[in-house]
DNA sequence: AAGTCAATGGGTAGTTCTACCCATATCCAG
DNA sequence: CTGGATATGGGTAGAACTACCCATTGACTT
């Protein structure tokens, strides 16, 4: 059972376009279809999970260069480039760039829905890591900028004590800052602090 | 300055690995250069950092299957794939599997020099994690059973007592086991040793 | 002007952790 | 067989943390 993942498709061509599209819906796979990298940017909504089905040669913004920039922003959409005329240049730079895939519109059909499912279940595990991340970020962003402060050396194993001299507050200051940084960021201990705020960027086994 | 980090040559063709070879000397660049898959897992030593230059058609174990035979053990070294014959699909499924580039042979010289030393500087920076990574385990695998056990429970916030009570043990026991982990792992806090084990699977910035 | 929140500081009691001291039993290697 | 590591348990004292109570100041909002 798919969940509301979806597959968007950026290509200029109508009747590839349409074709795609018939193929993905017959597939019963959600799909999002638009004529240009312009239009795809004005209505993506990069908090759905889902996967981009992107062609390369377009008028105006390419497929090369809206991929680039859609990694610059975040990496959670999968992207599989989507090419009628395949070159090794193209494809190796496509690749090293973080396209998900490569795939040429001559692929039969079969492999194509092979692949797009493939992206799109990649695409949910991403967003699910994006979720649990943006938890933690969110978490972390309800502490006042002095209790962020206090939070910053209590992860790193400092004692009230010394977080007290070094900051020039009283020991009582500290508790009371440190109660309400574990208040707001709803753990029971530094520990599960540590992990929360080293979560950021990480991705635990 | 360079450091010590290698690059590995595999190349089945007398003339083109030697050319290469003489390519990157020429450069400063040390080498070591293997005529087949196998020879050159004989003499690898994968705890040293480098790059690896390698030729796709080979008789005996091929290029791919090198490729993802070292990506299966671990991946920090850079893989760089060189063909004379480059057809996409190959390329997307070296790409795909991990390699860190994809050449042909037909490059000119000045480009090949420049992916080298992309690969090179990688390599070093995958072989700094690494050792990191290493440093952590070795740390973690001076713990005796019992002093495993209790250090997951610590680094999930749990108190002495608690770990007692679920480990059948009276806190007297708990507490010098505590001791004893966090000489080992020479932490001074719990939430070092929280990083300290964390820091396996990632990369913190 | 009143209310809320952040930041500051204090007191007191109870729990938890740390640092010392002591001991016994097992097992393995020199 | 003796020493070392592992695992177990106890006592005691002090340091650190937690959970309550209290208060003032300043800034921002309604």
């Amino acid at each position: 059972m798919a969940t509301n993942a979806k597959v968007y498709i950026v290509d200029d061509d109508d009747d590839m376009r349409n074709s795609i599209q018939w193929l993905l819906e017959s597939a019963n796979l959600p799909v999002c279809a638009f004529e240009s990298a312009e239009q795809f940017l004005a209505s993506y909504n990069e908090n759905k999970p889902g996967c981009l089905l992107l062609d390369v040669r377009m008028p105006g913004m390419g497929g090369l260069r809206l991929l680039e920039y859609l990694q610059s922003i975040h990496r959670h959409l999968p992207v599989i480039m989507f090419t009628g005329y395949g070159d090794v240049d193209t494809a190796v730079r496509t690749l090293k760039a973080g396209a998900f895939d490569f795939l040429e519109k001559t692929a039969n059909h079969q492999l194509i829905l092979e692949r797009v499912r493939l992206a799109l279940a990649e695409g949910e595990t991403l967003h699910r890591r994006e979720l649990d991340r943006t938890r933690c970020k969110q978490l972390l962003t309800k502490l006042s900028p002095r209790e962020h402060e206090v939070m910053l050396r209590l992860i790193q194993g400092q004692a009230n004590k010394l977080i007290a001299i070094e900051l020039g507050l009283s020991e009582r200051t500290v508790e009371k800052h440190r109660k309400n940084i574990m208040e707001k960021t709803n753990v029971g201990s530094i520990a599960e602090l540590t992990r929360l705020f080293y979560a950021h960027d990480s991705e635990v086994v």
